[in-house]
DNA sequence: ATCGCTTTTTGCCATATGACAAATGTTTTT
DNA sequence: AAAAACATTTGTCATATGGCAAAAAGCGAT
């Protein structure tokens, strides 16, 4: 629980009280390795935060290929926003690529938290847009950069993610072949 | 104005004294074709609102090319988040693509319009998330997806901005070079 | 209408990446 | 340990896209 804590507080402070009240909503849970934190065709229902492991986001392109389109690693949250925000179905899956643990809130709890302490919600705000953000930065050398540049710089914004998952979710992320991927592999060496 | 309060409305309810103070602050301003609304190098000092003509972020890359990042049409806010919030330095400039006529707030008016209305920071927050949320949805088609493809998706994206761009700026965007995207619009036809 | 400038289109060739299949390596199950 | 299942690498060939340069088209100023 610490390492939640600590990351609330990066983003704002609280009191001791208001710290413990959010830690009794907070419940431990493990995910097994491919096991799923959300899914396609269902509401989000809790908001997560990687204690240990990697989870990712996926989906089923039209041609019914599997893409990786985020990965999400130790010491953040994760959480389907856009489900859980306006309560509709969800067109993603978020997948334990690892074995995973991690503390969940259920939308009741979470809701009631933003509606008792003051401030909360500010420094949800902030984590949430923070997030968002780095997101948008983190997919932007997707576009208009070759291959082998998009592997590299993957490498320096996922630095703890590119030895634990499987060649296969990455090149889908990288948006090439498993082939290219591995040839592109082979070259840095 | 009336766009303004309409677009807002959208996202929360306000009084009318609300609206009445919110629109105080508010200037509107026009902005030449080419001219800048932020730029790289200088920390982003305002918050805009389009409510004519199409902007886009643009950045040089290390080979010094020009990459468009994003387009930003009518009725929606203009703002280097990063920049802004943080008030760090910008990366990107924003730069009017047609003439532009906008509604502006400076910064100050802006955070006293958020410690004085109560409910206004969620409704900002909210405004903020869902165009950041639509960013992520639209630039992912730009990986994974074929060049054409990439360009059709455009269209629907951004159904209002196709027409009103050069092709060297769409080309960018989409991550190829204006030959391939003449090439693809030829085949289109 | 003509000139000068910018933008877009086209042509030609080079190359990175994809598609598909086979080979090799790794992990899991029995 | 062997077999089976799965993941990664490699080979071959096809093709979309890039790089570069020239031509054509568009556009504003005179």
């Amino acid at each position: 629980m610490k390492e939640l804590v600590n990351y609330i507080l990066q983003f704002g402070n609280l009191n001791q009280h208001q710290i413990d009240l959010i830690l009794t909503k907070a419940k431990e849970k493990e995910i097994k390795k491919e096991d799923y934190f959300s899914e396609a065709g269902k509401i989000a229902s809790e908001v997560g935060f990687i204690i240990d492991g990697i989870m990712r986001v996926c989906y089923y392109n039209n041609k019914g290929e599997e893409i990786t389109k985020y990965f999400i690693d130790e010491n953040n949250l994760v959480v389907d926003l856009e489900s859980f925000d306006n309560n509709i179905c969800s067109s993603a899956y978020v997948q334990a690529v690892t074995d995973c643990k991690i503390i969940v809130f259920s939308k009741k709890d979470w809701q009631e938290l933003l509606n008792t302490i003051i401030g909360w919600d500010t420094i949800v705000h902030k984590i949430i847009s923070k997030a968002l953000m780095q997101k948008v930065a983190r997919r932007s050398p997707l576009v208009s950069e070759d291959a082998t540049t998009r592997y590299l710089s993957f490498m320096e914004m996922f630095p703890n993610v590119i030895n634990r998952i499987p060649l296969s979710y990455l090149a889908s992320y990288l948006g090439i072949t498993q082939s290219s991927l591995s040839r592109i592999r082979k070259n840095i060496r």
